[in-house]
RNA sequence: GGGAGCAUAGCUCAGCUGGGAGAGCAUCUGCCUUACAAGCAGAGGGUCAUAGGUUCGAGCCCUAUUGUUCCCACCA
């Protein structure tokens, strides 16, 4: 049934109840069809208590346009939605509330109160970042939405976990993790942050045991003296050599430490001595390794000083104040200098971390990189541009061990079972309490995993692993990851590393990335700054249409983007443009063509056979564009076809065959009309979803939806080169007209006769009197073999001279300076082909077609001047 | 320290494998032409950062330089 267009378009009445239509439809659920090549997209998920903002609006986007070309194309699509638990930032929310609504910590609550209260959160908020995602468009499969903490995910985590285990990839080691203070919980170096501060160089004096003597080292972090336990010297440093093996005295606690050899220092950098304090730093903690140093944690998880010390307690710089002064006090501090230095910050709360030897589990990453690293080297998977795959290779390549515990309690609990009676760990899928060894009681590890470890597992877990489901089997691997650049380090990388462990197949075939939705200056869109823009309050006001328009308009691979409130103009103002125009041709079709075959092409005139004739190539070009993943150029197309060529030229020229309501001429302008208006709803629709199915089923046309219609695909039939030449010929002709009656300010309403003069008979022909008439305010056309009359204004256009009788508002002298600068840009340009084709090189060596190219140019500008001299000396005379 | 991106119209950016520079917005001029003033018609505006090189031919490829943004590593 066709349905009328309401006078003017309203998203927000529309595009709801559409999308509920389409999902009761099951447009989005697919059944597994094996004749069908499948084509799957596993969403990034959103964090589960998250909002929609404009970086998801936009890779959201990218990816339903994705989908939707390919259902339309005739693969068996599966788009897989679903959330993320997001460990920290999820605990951080809800303990922030826990605090604020009640004062109370979660600590207070306890561990099993607080998952709860946390389970509570998702279920109340898990389910307003989905509906967002619907009310976008997005045409995900909502029958197979999953949660990162769903049964079946946990499972294949703890699978996951423990087969890594038994092979011996996954260990709990000693080591030195980056802690954050206020998250209270080990990182992994992914989500260290580091920023340039402005901080001090602090020069301490060590005195030698028994002796006058002494050495200086420097640090910018003082308070962590207190844990040093040894001084380390270059081993060929002369100056110190003779107290390699000598003892210090520690300055403040009396601790008597050892000065070490050790290649680590450089000689040259600061007073060539490096106070070593294992428990706080990275390089110290393996000097101390080296050398059999005592390790002394003297700052706990809160960056609180700890371990027996006046200080103890003290946050670290209170303690850093309180010890300098001590320092100084007792003669200890040299000078202090500023300096420069990088600080690790936590990517999700900010806090300068603090380096903090502990035991956490770790995955033991280099042979994992193997396979992560040939797939990519070996292009079984691509990053689409390109370029994105030298950071990954770089990261795999230098990969570290992957920190994964995390001293938090919302997310998968770490499936490792301690045994206090004979201390031996195991660990297992299921959850056991004896111990296998020994038959004591088991405690489960308190750390849970790091989010990231499930995300891992992500394109494979949703499908049903580790069992052997019919969709693992027939939608694995994945066809196209679409996530932005700054995840391929912690997501993208784990993926094609887990992938290719447990699946022993690529999780993917192509990585699509996109950059960055900016503000208008070019700053990062954040809450903080409160520059960011609400895509919900967009596609309240514009429709979800305009907005996916605006972000896809323009946005290239792999580029940020800068959006701006004009953005969203011009993306409105073509959603009124598209639905105006359909308004206009539904107004005009008669309602009872329900029939959506073409004219015979013998009945087809001239505009006709134009307009489908782009169409046809426009549909070949947007779907490779498509192909390339170059979204922002396909839709740039099909915007230039409905508005500049559908719009202001094929609806213009045809209008009077429209009103005249009646005749085979009438009829089949219609059915051109409606053909290329639903193909060009059709190109647009994995675009623009909601407006392109409310005019698309206004329109005749076959089948229940555009969601499962057909994507256009050229038809050579189709395609009329000459009649395209013919009508550019008489658009050029119209143009030219237009402009020369604007440069002489003649209104449109001022009528004249125009008279064509050409060759080419077929084109300019009586058939067309009609354009010049409607578009370039004709009264009427002639078409004379030769004319001339003094009194006309000369328009030398292509393979055509037109006159226009205007005398008295010519000026004669105004045109003469007109043809002459005419003349002079036809001489030159003649001239610079000449020389072109002179060359002997570009005779030679280009190929044919260009060549024949810049010939015919030739012939059409001397053509040209041909005419234009005659004008001159006519005038002239 | 290593790597990458960007530099094109006043602004924001396209420009795919080299064959006479484009769009949107903004500006100027003229239009209520019975779909659309969120519109129509027209116009102006660019040594494609700089310098070399490859080529018959360079916005596009190569080298260097300048400016800018980002990523990675991180020296106490």
């Amino acid at each position: 049934m066709r349905k009328e267009l309401e006078k003017s378009y309203n998203p927000s009445e529309i595009e709801k109840p559409l999308y509920q239509k389409w999902c009761d439809a099951g447009y989005f659920t697919p059944e597994i069809d094996r004749n069908k090549k499948p084509f799957t997209i596993v969403i990034p998920p959103p964090n589960v208590t998250g909002q929609l903002h404009m970086g998801h609006a936009l890779d959201e986007t990218l990816q339903d346009t994705i989908i939707r070309f390919k259902r339309m194309s005739g693969y068996c699509t599966l788009w897989v939605p679903g959330t993320d638990h997001a460990g920290i930032a999820t605990q951080i929310k809800v303990e922030e509330n826990l605090r604020k609504e009640q004062g109370l910590s979660r600590h207070d609550l306890g561990r099993e109160k607080f998952t709860e209260l946390v389970w509570d959160w998702k279920h109340k908020y898990g389910h307003r970042i989905i509906e967002q995602l619907k009310a976008l468009g997005s045409s995900c499969d909502w029958s197979r939405e999953h949660f990162t903490m769903d049964e079946t995910l946990s499972k294949a985590v703890r699978k996951n976990f423990v087969d890594l285990y038994n092979k011996g990839l996954i260990y709990r080691g000693f080591r030195i993790s980056n802690f954050c203070p206020k998250c209270a919980t080990a990182l992994s170096d992914a989500e260290v942050e580091y920023k340039e501060k402005d901080g001090s160089f602090w020069h301490l004096r060590y005195p030698v045991k028994d002796s006058d003597e002494y050495v200086i080292v420097a640090t910018t972090r003082p308070e962590t003296m207190l844990g040093d336990t040894a001084v380390a010297v270059h081993p060929e440093d002369e100056r110190y050599a003779h107290l390699v093996g000598k003892t210090l005295i520690l300055p403040l606690v009396g601790r008597e430490i050892p000065v070490v050899a050790d290649e680590y220092v450089e000689k040259d950098f600061g007073t060539g001595c490096v106070k070593i304090t294992p428990c706080h730093d990275p390089n110290d903690f393996e000097v101390g390794k080296r050398h059999d140093l005592e390790m002394i944690t003297v700052i706990d998880e809160h960056a609180k000083i700890c371990g027996g010390y006046k200080y103890d307690g003290m946050d670290r710089y209170e303690a850093r104040k309180a010890i300098v002064a001590d320092l100084e006090a007792e003669g200890y501090l040299v000078k202090i200098e500023t300096c420069k230095h990088n600080v690790g910050h936590c990517h999700r709360c900010g806090t300068a971390l603090e380096p903090l030897a502990s035991r956490q589990w770790y995955v033991k990453m280099e042979p994992l990189a193997k396979e992560a690293i040939r797939v990519v080297e070996e292009g079984e998977i691509r990053f689409i541009p390109d370029r994105f795959s030298k950071p990954y290779l770089n990261w795999m390549y230098g990969i570290r061990d992957w920190c994964i515990s995390r001293q938090l309690w919302w997310g998968h609990r770490i499936p490792a079972f301690y045994c206090d009676d004979c201390g031996e760990i195991s660990v297992s899928e299921t959850d056991i309490t004896v111990c296998p060894k020994c038959g004591g009681a088991l405690r489960q590890e308190e750390d849970v995993l790091d989010t990231w470890f499930s995300s891992a597992l992500w394109p494979f877990s949703t499908l049903g692993w580790p069992e052997k489901t019919d969709d693992l089997d027939f939608f694995y691997p994945t066809s196209t990851l679409v996530t932005g650049y700054d995840i391929i380090s912690f997501w993208v990388s784990r993926m094609i590393t887990m992938g290719m462990e447990n699946m022993k197949e690529k999780p993917f075939s192509n990585v699509f990335i996109h950059g960055l939705v900016r503000d208008a200056e070019g700053r990062k869109m954040s809450k903080s700054l409160g520059n960011g823009i609400d895509p919900l309050e967009i596609i309240d006001t514009c429709g979800a249409d305009a907005l996916r328009f605006a972000l896809l308009t323009g946005n290239s691979p792999g580029n940020d983007m800068r959006f701006s409130p004009e953005k969203i103009d011009a993306a409105r103002n073509f959603t009124n443009k598209i639905w105006n125009a359909s308004r206009f041709a539904l107004m005009n079709i008669p309602e009872d063509l329900e029939d959506t075959a073409l004219p015979a092409t013998e009945d087809l005139r001239l505009e006709d056979k134009w307009i489908i004739s782009k169409f046809n190539k426009l549909a070949e070009e947007v779907a490779e564009n498509l192909d390339k993943y170059e979204l922002g150029i396909a839709l740039s197309k099909i915007y230039d076809y409905l508005w500049n060529v559908l719009c202001d030229w094929y609806i213009e020229v045809i209008k009077p065959r429209l009103f005249s309501k009646e005749g085979a001429d009438y009829e089949n302008a219609c059915r051109v009309l409606s053909y290329v208006l639903r193909g060009a709803m059709e190109l647009l629709h994995p675009f623009m979803p909601f407006i392109t199915e409310t005019i698309w089923q206004a329109l005749p046309h076959d089948g229940e939806s555009i969601v499962i219609a057909p994507y256009p695909v050229r038809e050579e039939s189709l395609i009329f080169e000459k009649e395209e030449a013919s009508m550019e010929l008489l658009i050029t002709a119209i143009r030219q007209i237009r402009n020369r009656r604007a440069e002489m300010n003649v209104p449109p309403s001022k009528k004249a006769k125009v008279i064509v003069v050409s060759s080419d008979k077929e084109t300019f022909s009586p058939a067309v009197s009609a354009f010049f008439e409607k578009l370039a305010s004709a009264s009427s056309v002639e078409y004379p073999e030769a004319f001339h009359d003094d009194s006309c204004v000369q328009i030398i256009s292509d393979k055509a001279i037109i006159y226009i009788p205007l005398a008295e508002i010519i000026d004669f002298e105004k045109e003469i300076a007109r043809l002459e600068a005419e003349k002079k840009k036809l001489i030159s340009e003649i001239e610079r082909v000449d020389k072109k084709l002179a060359n002997k090189g570009f005779v030679a060596k280009a190929p044919a077609a260009v060549i024949e190219g810049e010939k015919k140019k030739k012939v059409g500008y001397a053509d040209k001047l041909a005419s234009v001299e005659a004008s001159l000396a006519k005038y002239k005379k």
